[in-house]
DNA sequence: TGAAAATAGTATAAGTTTAAACTATACATA
DNA sequence: TATGTATAGTTTAAACTTATACTATTTTCA
């Protein structure tokens, strides 16, 4: 156990304060969410079918950053708000095609950039243009260091 | 809705590497943590105990940023692994004294210091000293704003 | 070709989260 | 002092997360 002074330790001092924004902000968004009659998972599912003509499982995980297993449970849910709907994959008889219905489409084009005209304000006024660059950046080299075995 | 072009907005900037480095960090943290026979929550109550002699439940909420309600559950299971231990406040028949038996000590003293040893070099390997400090006064700002009701 | 390995989606169980309500106790103040 | 209000901790129900395993398909390649 190395020798070390606790109060530089580079992520013990960004731990709490990570977590503290992460909580607030979100707890920010979520109130708003659920007043939509969304779970903030149910929101970003819908969110994250903007454009697209559909999506499978496995990619609405990648792009939602939500487990393929919570998944299930999630889109059924949304499916049983008529949401979105499953349909099978032409060639792939173990995938599933999960898109938006047209009652899904309308809730999109509302929610989402309600969601982002309510955000906006609380991280303009937080940090500078500059700033939000560098966090982004620092953020980035976090999540990939962790991604990677570490030096020592 | 304003007019805002979704590309340059601060919160969409943000938001996903933000997810991306919290779970990333969790991730490798997490592992470790289950690897000891915990859950990541029991953890973190487990180590917010390290030098005090005990806490209210409303203050074990504070410290480790987990709702009350929950703590129900995970204190429950804290002491029936034998680790904590619940005993009546002197002057107050409402509150509970939680503390760690010498069991959960000894477990305290061990995972505590290799969760922070084994999580450092992720963090010194992606981000200067200045850039620690910058990061988390950018988080606190975030949180602040967020904590706040928005200017507009 | 045909068996092994990979993939898509689902299922399961234990634990956690959230909001809301509830019990018991303490405090405030009219 | 009586009564309303606040507080500490628990409970409930619905949804979610995680790890793990399972089914059905597809892919690989010996």
């Amino acid at each position: 156990m190395d020798v070390f002074d606790l109060k530089d330790d580079p992520y013990l001092k960004v731990l709490r304060p990570l977590v503290e924004a992460y909580q607030a902000i979100f707890q920010v968004g979520d109130r708003h969410i659920r007043s939509m009659g969304l779970t903030p998972p149910q929101f970003d599912v819908v969110a994250e079918f903007g454009a697209t003509t559909g999506m499978t499982c496995v990619e609405l995980s990648q792009a939602t950053l939500l487990a393929k297993a919570s998944l299930t449970g999630i889109i059924d849910r949304l499916e049983a708000k008529k949401l979105i709907e499953r349909k099978t994959v032409p060639n792939d008889r173990r995938a599933t095609n999960i898109r938006l219905t047209r009652k899904g489409e309308n809730l999109y084009r509302k929610i989402f950039p309600a969601q982002a005209n309510l955000m906006r304000p609380y991280f303009e006024q937080a940090l500078t243009k500059q700033e939000i660059t560098a966090l982004q950046d620092m953020l980035s080299q976090l999540r990939n260091s962790c991604r990677r075995e570490p030096l020592s």
